[in-house]
DNA sequence: ACAAACCCTATTTAATTTATAGGGTTTGTT
DNA sequence: AACAAACCCTATAAATTAAATAGGGTTTGT
């Protein structure tokens, strides 16, 4: 299951998109909205931030805002972020790699090859679909 | 990402489908197998017996084995049964729904709809493929 | 009778997630 | 220049969940 953190981070960029002809919002304006702390938006806000997702304009009258179009972003990209791994085992993750530790023989893992597929069919979504594409729905 | 309980699950019923024509397997076989806790598998186990996956008997000479053949073992039923929910979000869950908190409207909540299209694919392939396709990859 | 092995429930420990706290810095306005 | 609004940053605490352990109960073959 996703995170909350991951949740809000989506629901935040889905504001911000459907706001993106004002300069800025603020986060107490998107925490509003979605009935979430203040506090702990403003801390998924400076992550998206700092991965380049998100612009921000400090001092009075300052707030968030998107820098790239919505098609620009991938689901994928906001959920590795947040919340690591898409994949269901380390040990198919592309971008998380780990081994699992209890794993005899990964070379002959008959549950390594099914969570490739999922893995697989997973991302050929999440990879694909972007902001805009949750935009176009609301 | 699966649990430990998950994985332990699946490899458990892989190492007893590989032994199947054995009237039985101890817990402890299994556990040095993948060097996992003998308690924490045989916990493990009890659940499986109580979902009718496997049979047991008690007593000297006892041990588990599969009551069913592995091509009716779905790995979702497996999932679900130790780790619950398969879906990326509680309001895409089949077998266990519960709608967002934060969700301001579901019915047009645009991340649900990209939610669905993964929960649909994720079990196409979950639901399709069984302990017999792991087994046969080992 | 005895020991092997599963059965059952509760508790503890560890890890992770979620939330809070509190001051720092920048900036527009007066 | 003063002030307040609003983001920036890091650390800590609280809550939840996952993982592991504990310990006795029951069944059964020899």
């Amino acid at each position: 299951m996703l995170s909350k953190k991951t949740k809000y981070a989506l629901h935040a960029l889905t504001y911000l998109g459907k706001h993106k002809d004002e300069k800025t919002v603020l986060i107490q304006e998107i925490a509003e909205e979605y009935g979430i702390s203040h506090k702990f938006l403003e801390n998924i806000l400076l992550e998206l931030k700092k991965a380049g997702m998100l612009g921000s304009k400090k001092g009075k009258g300052g707030g968030y805002y998107l820098i790239k179009e919505p098609k620009d972003i991938p689901l994928s990209r906001v959920i590795r972020l947040l919340d690591g791994p898409i994949a269901m085992l380390p040990c198919v993750s592309l971008n998380y790699y780990e081994p699992c530790a209890e794993c005899v023989n990964e070379a002959v893992c008959g549950i390594n090859r099914v969570m490739i597929q999922v893995r697989d069919e997973t991302l050929k979504i999440l990879e694909n679909k972007s902001l805009e594409d949750i935009l176009k729905e609301e």
